[in-house]
DNA sequence: GTCTATAATTCGATAGAC
DNA sequence: GTCTATCGAATTATAGAC
């Protein structure tokens, strides 16, 4: 382990490991747990595939790594409640068009029980903490956020995954004004009788 | 082809294949496409591996097979308008708890091209369908319909395939008090402006 | 740090005996 | 119709030279 000369300096390594990552977060999002291969991963970083294993140990060790995911939720303190729906839908929106990573998580997560062992943990912890932050009955927080979830997820499963026409067509603008109302209840509302 | 000497009684060949078919659900559903092996399932079924590449020619072919599916929409027109999103809510939670198939076609179609394909299909013409017996304008129909197929895989993804404990533990009457009205307004309902 | 060579499995698919 | 034997390809992972 050699210090390097400035910390401001990323070792070569440091440069080979952050192509890995990039490369894997692709293919995996791309092709699924199984069907991306260490070896095309390789190719794409242009790297020889034993670097991979030097690095990351092993296939799991690589998707541990490159599955890091944060929602980066919004303090929902500062929302006025009647707009948490608008707030939240724009947001997953946005995270998910400009980082690959939850898809790959997403079609990771149907076969690899790794995966889906994270997944959990994203919506179980940072969206049930977020959820818990305004003044929800602390009975019914989890709940509510499994919900949430459920429509989140079964967006995100419908346009990026199976790509179903009309969701790949909707524009995020409408795409909002239809979903808004859905979170904003299961966020505040009650059942229907 | 010789043929049986009666018409109700089924060939050996019949309940080969039935068997290999129940298998391939069940391998299908629990491990998806690509950990799902042709000798896995045919030790499940108790018949040699070759059997399968006889009776349904390959992979693919096996899996086309097997994840058949028929989502046997109720006819809306006998249904009060008010009552779409309870009545559909609760045929899928039905259909779902009921038939393998449908879990088996989900969490392939995370990583397979065929059966994103066929989900498409599913979603994209029996859900459509569906939704077009009652006189909602035309121009919106697939609109709703994928908004529809949003929620009801969501909560597939999430209760079936993640297995996030909030929605795993809700019982079906509660899980249809919540998401019947967000089916209900993207069936009938108009976007918030 | 990087790469070559290869071990050790595992899989889908085929050929052919019976 | 059923099974044995096996091919050929692809994969993860390791050992070790440079």
């Amino acid at each position: 382990m050699t210090a390097p000369t400035h910390p401001t300096q990323p070792r070569r390594s440091d440069v080979t490991r952050a192509a890995i990552l990039r490369a894997a977060r692709e293919r995996f999002a791309a092709d699924g747990y199984e069907r991306a291969t260490i070896r095309a991963i390789a190719a794409d970083a242009r790297i020889d595939p034993s670097m991979v294993m030097r690095y990351y140990g092993s296939k799991e060790g690589l998707f541990a790594a490159a599955a890091e995911f944060d929602l980066r939720l919004p303090d929902l303190t500062d929302v006025p409640p009647g707009r948490f729906g608008d707030v939240l839908v724009r947001h997953f929106l946005a995270r998910w068009e400009g980082d690959e990573t939850l898809v790959a998580l997403l079609r990771a997560a149907s076969t690899n029980p790794g995966a889906a062992e994270r997944m959990r943990g994203i919506f179980a912890d940072q969206l049930t903490s977020a959820v818990a932050t305004f003044g929800t009955d602390p009975a019914t927080t989890a709940r509510r956020a499994g919900l949430v979830a459920s429509q989140i997820l079964g967006l995100a499963f419908t346009r990026y995954i199976v790509r179903l026409p009309p969701m790949v067509e909707l524009d995020p603008e409408e795409l909002v004004s239809w979903v808004a109302p859905t979170l904003q209840r299961y966020l505040t509302g009650q059942p229907e009788s």
